[in-house]
Formats: structure tokens, sequence, C-alpha cells
DNA sequence: GTAGTTGTCCTACAAAGTCGGAATTGGGTC
DNA sequence: GACCCAATTCCGACTTTGTAGGACAACTAC
């Protein structure tokens, strides 16, 4: 999407859960997280290839850790929100906040 | 998108903004609304081709409305966001909301 | 009728979202 | 050290959304 380039709906989504889990920010930790979290289903493949995106524009980057504490599995892809995530996420947040200004009470809040 | 539905980026700001116009939600106006309050330019094709899917998918309808007053002008297609289109909405904020809890301080909030 | 205005529609293409199987890595066990 | 198992990431194929601007239609006023 143009030079611009607005946060997509599920950019938005992991970018925000991201930033929540901090330092334990990584594929299927997020993933089940958001599930938790907004009670949203997501695949696997979603989040990986929207990671991948997301780090080619900027938004976060991303560092390999030496695999969880307990049992096996393969070194963990940690990711991180870069400062140019944190703008397109505040942003986006400032333009919804001013769309839903005055029509809270239709919109049940 | 599954059967789920969410609501896509600017699928959400066309319909907030359709909302708030009200009676007056037709193409072009929407475009310069949307461009007046949140400063995002948008291009004519991008609004009508929303439009149309979003018809589709019942979050909203439309009718003529046969021209404006003043001058020229070929009808006007007004649409209208339904109740499910207003549910999605709903969702959507109440998704962004909870995922927003607690990091308002690092979003310039 | 010819011109000017307002508004919608169409076509084509780029970007974002979705899915599940395949492959990789490390721990445990004997 | 050969196997099996759990945890994670990666890959490929495809659908849905987002973007853009030219073409075209309807109406007013001369």
């Amino acid at each position: 999407m143009g030079k611009e380039g607005y946060l997509g709906e599920f950019e938005q989504v992991l970018l925000l859960t991201i930033m929540r889990l901090d330092d334990d920010a990584y594929g299927v930790r997020i993933m089940s997280e958001v599930e938790e979290r907004i009670g949203r289903r997501v695949s696997r493949g979603s989040v990986y290839v929207t990671l991948d995106r997301m780090e080619e524009k900027g938004w976060i980057t991303s560092e390999t850790a030496p695999a969880g504490s307990g049992r096996g599995g393969r070194p963990r892809r940690v990711v991180r929100v870069t400062p140019e995530g944190v703008e397109a996420l505040t942003k986006s947040r400032e333009a919804l906040l001013t769309l839903w200004d005055g029509l809270e009470h239709a919109l049940g809040g």
C-alpha cells in the first residue's frame, strides 16, 4: 500500500500483542496470546508471514534466542517493535479515536 | 478471510465515516470527509470498490437519491450501515480497546 | 445542443490475510 | 548414538482487501 503505509488490520493486532509480550514475543507464543486475549483463532502461517512482512517494512526486528527452558524445540525467533512500528501504531490509534468520537453510544461504548 | 469476517482496515474507516455522515453518506462525500477528518487521501476507486464489497457482505445497504439540490450531478448512491455492520464495528472496537489496555502510555495516550 | 459539474462505475494490479503440511532443532531414553 | 517426541519456524498456494485513475452517466444552465 502506498508510501504512506497504513497498518493492516492483522498487523495491528500482532504489533500490539508483541509489545505486550515484550521479551517473550515469538511466533507460537504470539499466536496463543492473541487467541487468549481477544478470543481470535489464528493459524501459524498467518502469524509468521505477517511477521516476515512487518520486519521487511521495518516495524519489527528479530533475533534468535537459544530455545526455551523446558524440553526441546528449535530456537526461537524473538521479535521486538521498532520506533517506526510504535509510531505507526500511534497514528492508527489516533485516527480511530477521531473516527469513533461521538459515535461511542452507537457502538456500545 | 474465513467465515468470521473481520473488518479490514479501510473498511472500518469507511464504515465509521458513513455512520457519522448519516443521510449524507455517498461516494465522493465519504471520500472528502475521510480526508478532512483524519487527513488521509483516498482515491475514488478505493471508496467505490470497498462500498460494493461491503454491500455484498451485508454491512451496508444503499439506495439511489435523486441528485443533490443545487447544481447538476448524477443521482447519488446513498449508503447506510446495517445492524450487522454496526456489530462488526463494535467487536472490532472492543478488541482494539482490549489490546491497547495498559499500553496507552507507550502509544502517546 | 454544448458546456460545465457532480458523481458513479470499471478494469487492473499490489498488498495483506489465511491455511496446514513439511522441515528443523534440541531433549530424553536405553 | 539411534530413535522418538515436543516445540517452533518455514514454505507454497490461494483468497480477500486496498489502490488508482480513466471512462462514462445524469443533471443544470445557457
